[in-house]
DNA sequence: GACTATAATTTTTGATACAAACAGCGAAGG
DNA sequence: CCTTCGCTGTTTGTATCAAAAATTATAGTC
């Protein structure tokens, strides 16, 4: 009664090899020139030169417009071509609200869904971060930073906040690529960061929460006053 | 002085037309044709079919895809297609977590950023829901409630919020279809509106965040008492 | 007969050529 | 000075072709 038939072997179920299709491809590659500075905020995307220059056909570069415009990263006018989105001090203020709630929430789940391993996964980013922060080295620091923001929402088990989160945390990643904190700003996160770790440590939910949306609401200040150059 | 013509003429200043992309015609039909059953979940969507099914070529099909995947609509799997993606009650739960927070902040900025007349009509929704009811007409009881979550949405004046809600409430609509309610389901879900109501009128945010939070508790699990067939 | 390896078929994916629609621009004409 | 017309470049949509991968069918072997 063989219904189905079923792998039996030892082929590895969570590899499939990450056959990438060229349109993926496309996305990041435009994605890294937009933060490289090569397409700044209004630049114009025509279709031709873009498909010369990345090699590529339209049809893989017109499906990554596609991704890229439901990202928020691009806009297009019908007929007038996709342009790269210019973000208002506005927008900023908006998707600030949203992440804020969602971070709360992503907190609060975390305390109770994560695992131990997880903790000691994020406690070393942290360290790692906080190092970096005695080094003044803003690079890394910024890089662990959003590691550990998104290590906490994937703690949180919940694959719709994730996606969410991402997409909007992504929008905003591309601005503050100029990074151009005060030191005083810089300490007060860094701060932040080692009462954050304490909560996640107690599995406090209440307390991660309100320290995320503080942590958060100042995070919004330091991009404006970047976003205003 | 003319630095810039205004068109004095009684041209009105907000109907571009409608001038629709093939694409986001492509899309429309599609979702039509998920809710009307003709495509269920884990349906395979070949393109050649459905270009010539719907009479357009690939170029707007395939980027009707991507949007729709970006929506949570569809997945594709490389060189396996498209497919309707299928829910588990695992998905409609984390959805439901975040749309709670999404809905609290909505509730909690609409009653501050809210105009009267956006009140005002929002009360119409809400009376001409509540004779729905009475005449008990599922259709149009749950055609104005989701209408009225949306006013309220809409009225936080916050468009990252709006986008984010439309895109996961959307998810959800599409099961909630064969509307199988109990009465008695039904008259808290009526009760809870009123209480809602009351809320929005007395701007009381806080009070209102948590209505908003208790009745999406309720509906996350009238939508999964449906999924369960 | 069951299982495996090979071949044929189908489907997706990407490239390319072509036609139509539209925006932007500048010149001709009032 | 203002409008109108046509030109040009771009986007948008169609049609066709080829390659790659998956699915199915076929055959061969134990």
């Amino acid at each position: 009664m063989s219904k189905k038939m079923e792998i039996s072997a030892a082929s590895e179920p969570l590899a499939p090899i990450a056959r990438l299709a060229l349109r993926d491809e496309v996305v990041s590659q435009l994605k890294q020139m937009i933060d490289d500075g090569i397409l700044i905020a209004g630049s114009r995307l025509p279709e031709r030169r873009l498909c010369a220059q990345l090699g590529v056909s339209r049809t893989p570069l017109r499906e990554a417009f596609r991704v890229l415009v439901s990202e928020g990263v691009l806009e297009v006018q019908p007929h007038r071509g996709a342009t790269v989105k210019k973000l208002k001090a506005e927008d900023i203020d908006h998707m600030f609200q949203v992440l804020e709630v969602l971070e709360a929430l992503a907190g609060e789940l975390a305390c109770v869904a994560m695992t131990d391993e997880e903790l000691a996964q994020i406690e070393r980013l942290h360290e790692r971060m906080m190092k970096a922060f005695q080094q003044r080295d803003r690079r890394t620091f910024f890089k662990l930073n959003q590691q550990i923001h998104e290590a906490v929402v994937r703690a949180a088990r919940n694959p719709a906040l994730s996606k969410v989160y991402e997409g909007l945390s992504g929008q905003i990643r591309r601005i503050r690529y100029m990074a151009g904190n005060t030191d005083s700003q810089w300490v007060v996160a860094a701060e932040e960061h080692e009462k954050i770790m304490r909560a996640l440590k107690d599995r406090n939910g209440k307390a991660l929460q309100n320290l995320l949306r503080a942590h958060l609401r100042h995070k919004r200040e330091r991009v404006k006053a970047l976003l205003a150059q």
